[in-house]
DNA sequence: CATGAATGAGGGTTCATTCAT
DNA sequence: CATGAATGAACCCTCATTCAT
């Protein structure tokens, strides 16, 4: 094996390590040594991809948003052409599996941003997401917005913030299902407005 | 001074005292020995009032959402019997004020849950919330809900959701007021939409 | 109730708070704070009487081998004049009796020594039961002794170490009796090898 | 240095400087800082040995009376088909001599304990024992015991508890050496009056 | 005299980081 | 390059003692 692939492999590793111990536990138990433990390496191997607990962090986090950018612009590829309220259903139901599929690591995840300073991580997932949703919304079968730039960031901000509003407050299934289900409506109506105001 | 009203200005400066250091020096920093000295008492007294650091912190997050909490209501309170539209735009200023007026103890407050279970926490202010909400709306001048629940339930996500987003992306001013602005006309689309399927 | 009564009352019940301290939560966690509490006095009260942790544990210590040491010489007073052999049993009964009565008792007070210089404590039991002992053996009806002062030390020492040892091993009771039994046993023959020798 | 035995001399380090400290300041004043400090190696260091303090204190003991038992059991096995008064001789010596060796470190060590939940090493260690001086008993060339379990506890436990009644009376050598030489005399008037009886 | 809140030195323990092997 | 023992600053917390009320 070539060495940057072992290289790609050892960091996958510690990256998963990291995860299994910040699910068994918690944030506040996850040591250097507890990572490599779990990871099958030393703590002088971390350190040569790490050169601090910080930068492991961050690439974790770094990670999981590039994942998540990489499942949204999909998704937003997938609705080209299509009409708007497929693609606001499209994106509900996205960013919704995507947390909901693996929950738990969401949840460490977003606990472990507090050893960093996150703003630019979230900033380029927003450019990139904003990018993704705009071209998207652009190429609406069945719309044209004046605003474009506003609307998106409407939508964008609001489908994000409820749904993941909804996944913090931890509501009953048949609850959360009903809430995202009006979400859409929500959009849908919104976007008729929009509509006939332009 | 009365025993009580000494023992309440302690609190107090802690409470004080624990946010300034949250500030200035971040959660990772925010040491039982740190707060004590910014509060100019000594860590035994501190312990005295908090038997042990997450108590502090505890305490500290559960005024936070008390004195929300209050702030709600008494916004809720004052919107009984009026339009629906008015009262979602309560909603959205009130919480957004909220947020803003002290964006960085906002910031920072939300940062120190992670230390804690605050599960219990966020049910309690969600229920008040609810409760205080779903009243409301109840009262409007002009609108019957079917299925008020989950009518109720969806604004409040949507609206506490969105709001927060547009408060963690750090948005540039205009741009926040954009997206505001264009959540009330969500919101009152919504509106429109469910009554008429009423 | 006059002022050294009362005095004499607050320090007796200080006495049995730390001695109900000591068994429900152990040497480590005795301390004043907690004793004061369990005797229902504040801090304040209980430096009145006893200017430091020590003076107390010194004090608890004192009066158990003053009650100890009462004991036995009320022992030896009772056998003036028997025989021998009886002196020996009613000396290793009555300090068995006075361990194993409040067994925990013992054991924690023994524990609470290591906070202190027990030696003078030692010493003046030892000079108290050492007087009482040859005493009683002086006046024995069926023995005189060339060398009063060794038999004495050697069947004090004996006795006592014998006994303690017992107490500490914790022996199930038969194995407890019949030590002890043989203890008088060997005691009694000593006695006949030393009369013989005379 | 191979591993394992570098290991072996920083434990060894350790409990020396443990033991060091005990002397010098005491039981109250034996820190993890102060005996790594004084073991010239870090607290971290320490902590890779011994979990926790307690751990160490029980190390240290359980080291202590390993050596006593090895010695007890030479002693025993040299005196193999001796006759019963030599026996006995041995033992008094052997345990006198052991604690008289380092007389403070036994003594030191004795106080330790109190940190400690000891009635399992003080099990293994008479088991030990028990178990030697049963066998060295049954081998005597000039007695045979009917029942040998009960007067080898009763030696045991007499001549043990004796010792260290001696010893912890700190009595002067003359009157030590007088009282020891009396509990020989005693064990063998015992020994006799045993015999005759079965 | 009694009270008990306040003090703060000092305790046990952890863990990010280094560096000799 | 990998290893993992060693480091020690820093953490959270306790408790004997004091002193204003």
């Amino acid at each position: 094996m070539p060495r940057q692939a072992r290289a790609r492999v050892t960091v996958d590793t510690i990256f998963e390590a990291s995860i299994q111990v910040l699910l068994s536990d918690g944030l506040v138990r996850l040591t250097t040594t507890r990572v490599a433990e779990r990871a099958g390496v030393s703590v002088g191997t971390m350190y040569q991809y790490f050169p601090h607990k910080q930068a492991l962090i961050h690439a974790l986090n770094e990670r999981y948003l590039q994942v998540l950018a990489d499942r949204i612009e999909d998704a937003c590829r997938k609705q080209h052409g299509a009409p708007v309220a497929q693609m606001v259903e499209s994106l509900v139901t996205t960013y919704w599996q995507a947390k909901t599929e693996r929950a738990e690591v969401t949840r460490v995840l977003y606990q472990s941003v507090v050893e960093l300073d996150n703003r630019s991580l979230i900033e380029a997932f927003g450019r990139r997401v904003d990018a993704a949703t705009a071209a998207m919304f652009a190429s609406a079968s069945d719309a044209v917005f004046a605003d474009l730039h506003t609307v998106n960031l409407t939508l964008l901000t609001s489908i994000f913030g409820t749904v993941r509003s909804v996944f913090e407050r931890d509501l009953p299934a048949f609850e959360a299902d009903a809430v995202l289900g009006q979400l859409i409506v929500m959009c849908k109506a919104y976007l008729e407005a929009v509509r006939q105001a332009a």
